[in-house]
DNA sequence: GCAGGGTCTGACCGATCGTGCAGTACGCTC
DNA sequence: GAGCGTACTGCACGATCGGTCAGACCCTGC
């Protein structure tokens, strides 16, 4: 992993987060980095694998978390939940780049590896037959928790700060998704 | 309005629903159509003037559906939630384009405007001063919502149909939302 | 001093981008 | 048939796109 690759990861991130894959240039990529864009292409053989490079970091770590989810019990249920939201704050912006720009990148292997996970957590919340509304409560408050903070980076003015946004929407998840539980004011 | 732009607006939509508005081209927009590229641009003085046109209708039922909003008592709150739901279904792929590249399109005027209504939307749910908490949950359960659709379009394949799908959820987001309703198996 | 590998750059390439413009075919009215 | 407006097209433009390549500038080991 040489040195100067980290701060080009970096740029890319935010610049494909902020203007998706195909609205992003190397050059935008390389000023943001402070480098020309040829060092961009002597780092990453192209423009998709800097995108792998860029994503591919997060695929880990959302591997473990459905690796280990138990959702049959409450405390696993909510253990689920709570990593589940940490992921989305310890991963950002490649959630802001997949979730927002990743219908135009199907084909791009990291994309298809990340659109796989996608539907084995949909899998995973459909144990049995005939349990779709469920299901679908289910993904509404994943893909809702997630989207806000897409929200949060584009509407956000004069919005929360991360450490007081992060346990309200671990409680606003478990209130949505939990079957019994109360709303507890963070 | 002339003939030949209908169909240019619909291939634009279908364009910019897919790879986002940077990654469409006038020529596939025009290719889509039947048409030559110079064409597009008889019709719309820009790329630009074509998202426009392709997006504008639905600002004009989004502004109603917000104008028209009690969410005082539990009957207004579930005729806006109802007619929320009816608005993703009916402009589905403006919907596609606004929430999955919107991002990338600040700037532009018909994009700010549906950023505008968005930030509306937001007021709406927090009607007093503390309750944060409420607001947030209220903004999850909307933007799920929307994303579901938004995730059928890209992971569906075998998806619900759309009267099976409209339905459910509209009962799921009532429960998600309303205080002390519970779930009627759609 | 010098050879060599890692890092970075400017010049350049072909393709494609959005856009401007002259021109063409059709239909309508006098 | 002359004149005109609408719908549409082919061609050319400057810019920018992703990508290639030959070197220049280090630093380290001999």
């Amino acid at each position: 992993m040489p040195s100067g690759a980290a701060p080009l990861i970096a740029a890319a991130l935010r610049q494909f987060a902020a203007v998706g894959f195909e609205g992003a240039s190397l050059q935008r990529i390389a000023d943001d980095a402070g480098l020309s864009k040829s060092s961009v292409l002597y780092h990453f053989a192209s423009k998709e694998a800097l995108l792998d490079a860029a994503v591919r970091p997060a695929i880990e770590p959302l591997c473990a978390l459905i690796d280990s989810a138990d959702l049959e019990n409450p405390a696993g249920m909510e253990a689920f939940l709570a990593q589940f939201v940490d992921f989305l704050f310890d991963h950002r912006l490649e959630v802001v780049v997949v979730v927002s720009h990743g219908s135009a990148l199907r084909g791009i292997p990291v994309i298809d590896e990340v659109d796989g996970l996608v539907r084995r957590v949909e899998e995973l919340l459909r144990p049995e037959q005939g349990s779709e509304r469920d299901a679908i409560r289910f993904g509404v408050a994943l893909a809702g928790t997630a989207f806000m903070l897409v929200a949060a980076d584009r509407w956000g003015t004069e919005r929360l700060p991360d450490d007081v946004l992060r346990p309200m929407l671990r409680s606003v998840l478990a209130e949505l998704v939990l079957p019994g539980a109360t709303a507890q004011p963070a």
